[in-house]
DNA sequence: GTTGACCTTCACACCGACGTCAGGCTTTAG
DNA sequence: CTAAAGCCTGACGTCGGTGTGAAGGTCAAC
């Protein structure tokens, strides 16, 4: 398929599309006329790349774990044991981070009860 | 207080807190010689806006909200009716945004089991 | 054969919350 | 008095997009 079918597919701009290509996440082969051809494997990439980057993972780093994953996931390429540690960190990072937000979602509980008395009086 | 004590005091770079000035939430006195300088309650209003930016609200929006918190938080001041909803809408979206990580954590979570089996393998 | 949809590259601008640096002024310590 | 530390403004860079536009190539339908 053409980049704009892939966009549509995967709800991502063609803009965007490309921009992770620029950024090494896709490869898409070409036609001889230049136009990009994706296949249905990038649909599932295209659906990772999202995850990761919800994650807080940054571009560069999301183009090393990619590669790793193959097939449906349950099992890592070759060559990509030291990717688990950075999981793992990557991993307490967004435990700290929900832990933090909850904290915040309780901060700003007080702040709503503090508006909520104001009303009452 | 002058700047850097204030950074000191509150951890976030001297930068940082030009730039709330220049955003309108700080609002520091100035010597003759164009020193900022600040006073003991900046302290704290550093620390909402810490807390704020935390949740994910905006300078923008922040800036409506700081007025409103006066003293130890126990009330809101004023004419800020309108702010409870706004901050329950708001709650809302962190509640969202904790559900959307702890789903990621969990994708995280397949990756690093698929890493182990390999490892194991 | 021409219209129109779709694609190509290149490139500039914007967002938010800062980091960082340059060039210059003020205050403080020795 | 001088040097260092601290402060000032102004301006450009970051990251992950997203929008926009220019100037063109390609392809299917009519």
């Amino acid at each position: 398929m053409r980049i704009g079918e892939l966009a549509a597919r995967t709800g991502v701009s063609t803009r965007t599309l490309r921009y992770y290509e620029e950024k090494g996440l896709l490869r898409p082969g070409r036609t001889a006329a230049g136009y990009r051809v994706y296949g249905e494997e990038h649909v599932e990439t295209v659906r990772r790349i999202r995850i990761l980057l919800a994650a807080g993972l940054g571009t560069d780093v999301i183009g090393e774990i990619l590669p790793c994953m193959v097939d449906e996931g349950e099992y890592l390429a070759p060559g990509c044991d030291d990717l688990v540690a950075l999981l793992e960190a990557e991993r307490r990072r967004i435990d700290d981070r929900i832990a933090e937000l909850r904290d915040v979602r309780s901060a700003l509980t007080g702040i709503i009860r503090a508006g909520k008395r104001l009303s009452a009086a």
